[in-house]
DNA sequence: TATTGTGAGAAAAACGATTCGCTGCTTAAT
DNA sequence: ATTAAGCAGCGAATCGTTTTTCTCACAATA
């Protein structure tokens, strides 16, 4: 059949042939039954040899594994899923994986689910509320065993309520917000008032804290750490601010450009992204100063290949693959025990300390883990 | 029965009652066999009213749609799939889907599938062979109606045969050197010999290409790039010369010290990836070296920020959305016509002119699109 | 001896769709 | 008037497993 040449039309002229193009897909697979049958066994027999859903005499059970490695039969997952209810899949939706950030995280959260000897279906919300919604039921509706959800800004509460009616666990990522849910994330007030305090340990006594969309739960968070330094330092004169940003994913150039015009200019600056950090030192090099001799500058997440920036960014580091570590394992726990209390887990981030903060590198830089997890 | 609390055992003390975790997954999802019976109609009907496989009488069909809509049914995947053999979801392999360009091909695949209706399963070969070739086989049992593959180095072919085998389409990434296959990437020749001519334009005689790994088929092309560059120039005490580093994920950076130290240094030095890039600059700080002063500096590869780095870097920027664009409409039509001819589709990059090349600007820098494509 | 139990396998019923073939019934063609 | 064709819809087979139930032979118990 494969490459036969078939006559065509004929004309005039001649005879005109084309190649037929090698025609696959009419591939017949080995199925149980054929392994059934090379076994003489029935078919519920090779079914609980691989499973070991029963007890079956050495004899045929070893009858029954010759004729599977002979015809290297491997069960039609398809076929299993319908029947079993268990896609042996999971569904990861992160609202940008073409972000570094999340690049990492699916990479570990891929690696753990393929040691599982489950598939991972990938889906992007594209920051938006409805793309979310569809792709949720999208992965509802092709029955993936759990879910791990990197929530948009504004994401709609309905989205969990589906997945509980339709008995899919759900890990929630970056947002630890959820009462009820397994979700994992970082501290994000502790790691943001360590920051804070740094700047103030240095004699900053006005600072800026460039906050990026307020509707969003981290950033809510990173601002009350912010808020808690200035409170705990206790040092009269301390002026703090936040700045917040259009919505989306901007990088806040414009509205630090206008900070950084102001009358006087605040001594210190704290982007609480690493995409407003893109943005701070854009406008930075747009008004012409120099960091940290002009103003000092602290970051809340680091960006890539800031190695090569001039000066080094002091900053909180995401621990994103940790983050996609956890993750993954929650759900792994969940499956295996569906009823286990939800757990709520924060994973430990760093900082490093840069130039860009401007001190001598004799004060230290401490992150202050925050033991009241109210 | 959510929340009932049930008898587990009774002690000599007393009776314990235990709360019952809220079950979850026992949730009725509605047939299509519901579906007939609100419409009264047969289970074949709605079928054919849902994929217009056959003409229904408008009264019918009304009847169907509005008991579909009522009962906002969906069709099982999972049992359509296994009754027409098709899973409407396309498998993407990837060496290291952390890395950041493929990141931004990932987001443009699944874009693709997205559209179509189709989802993405997602898998990493960890650049390594066996891996390969195991997740290719675990796709291929999911049944996914076809594959982009971005193929680690030294890949095996068989994996490819086994997709031919099962039937399913594959369209291959970066690499461009399989024949009979659906394929896309750059034209690796020209962008470097581009990027060499312009070194060689502003004056450098002694040049350096930081090659990678030899066994890679992309590094070879540049390779020949790079030498015919060499050799159309037609100056005589050109001197042009190949320098391999460790295989793997390795940013080269001993390699190239060793170099630096050599006397006479190259004056120029081309690095042929991104990662090459990073380890270049390394080398040159750790010999403090600065560019372009001391030593010209281009790469194959943009890397991510480089707008902050001093100097901007010369380079090549791999059209990494466009290759995922590519692929995944280059499946999509063999999908629509399994007998189409094979495709190869060079797709164009970008050189952007920084000043890490050390040239004035005055001299152009042009990519030439090779008209040859043997 | 009659009953009960037990263990290994076979048979059959799901799972939820698609798809082939058949049945009446109406309409057109001979 | 008789046959052929077309139409709308139904019933049943089918995809390849898992899982429940049934059978049958043999051993153990009363």
């Amino acid at each position: 059949m494969l490459g036969e040449s078939i006559r065509l039309r004929s004309s005039g002229i001649g005879v005109r042939y084309i190649e037929r193009f090698p025609v696959k897909g009419a591939v017949v697979m080995t199925t149980i039954v054929d392994v059934a049958r090379m076994a003489n066994v029935s078919v519920s027999t090779v079914s609980h040899v691989m499973n070991g859903t029963k007890k079956v005499s050495d004899g045929t059970r070893l009858r029954v594994e010759n004729a599977i490695r002979t015809s290297n039969f491997t069960p039609h997952p398809v076929a299993r899923s319908l029947r079993s209810g268990r896609t042996k899949s999971i569904g990861l939706i992160a609202s940008d994986t073409g972000q570094y950030i999340f690049g990492q995280m699916i990479a570990e959260v891929e690696r753990g689910t393929r040691r599982a000897g489950q598939t991972l279906l990938l889906a992007n919300s594209d920051e938006d509320r409805e793309q979310e919604k569809k792709v949720v039921q999208t992965l509802l509706d092709h029955r993936v065993d759990g879910m791990i959800i990197a929530p948009v800004a504004d994401s709609d509460p309905e989205i969990f309520e589906r997945c509980a009616a339709a008995g899919c666990p759900v890990v929630v990522i970056d947002r630890t917000s959820e009462p009820g849910f397994d979700q994992v994330g970082i501290d994000n007030r502790s790691a943001m008032s360590s920051l804070t305090k740094h700047l103030i340990d240095i004699g900053h006594t006005d600072i800026a804290l460039i906050a990026g969309d307020l509707g969003v739960w981290t950033i809510q968070e990173r601002i009350v750490g912010f808020r808690q330094a200035l409170q705990d330092a206790a040092v009269p004169s301390l002026h703090g601010e936040v700045i917040p940003t259009e919505r989306g994913l901007v990088d806040g150039q414009s509205e630090i450009e206008i900070l950084l015009q102001r009358e006087p200019r605040p001594t210190a600056i704290i982007a609480s992204s690493g995409l407003l950090t893109l943005g701070a030192l854009r406008a930075f090099r747009s008004q012409n100063l120099s960091v940290p001799e002009d103003i000092a500058f602290v970051s809340f997440d680091g960006v890539m290949n800031s190695e090569f920036f001039e000066p080094k960014l002091t900053c909180f580091i995401h621990p994103v693959e940790r983050i996609g570590q956890e993750a993954i394992s929650l759900l792994q726990r969940r499956l295996a025990d569906p009823q286990a209390p939800a757990e709520t887990v924060q994973v430990p981030g760093a900082l490093f300390h840069g130039t860009s903060c401007g001190c001598d590198g004799t004060v230290p830089l401490i992150l202050e883990v925050s033991s009241s997890s109210d």
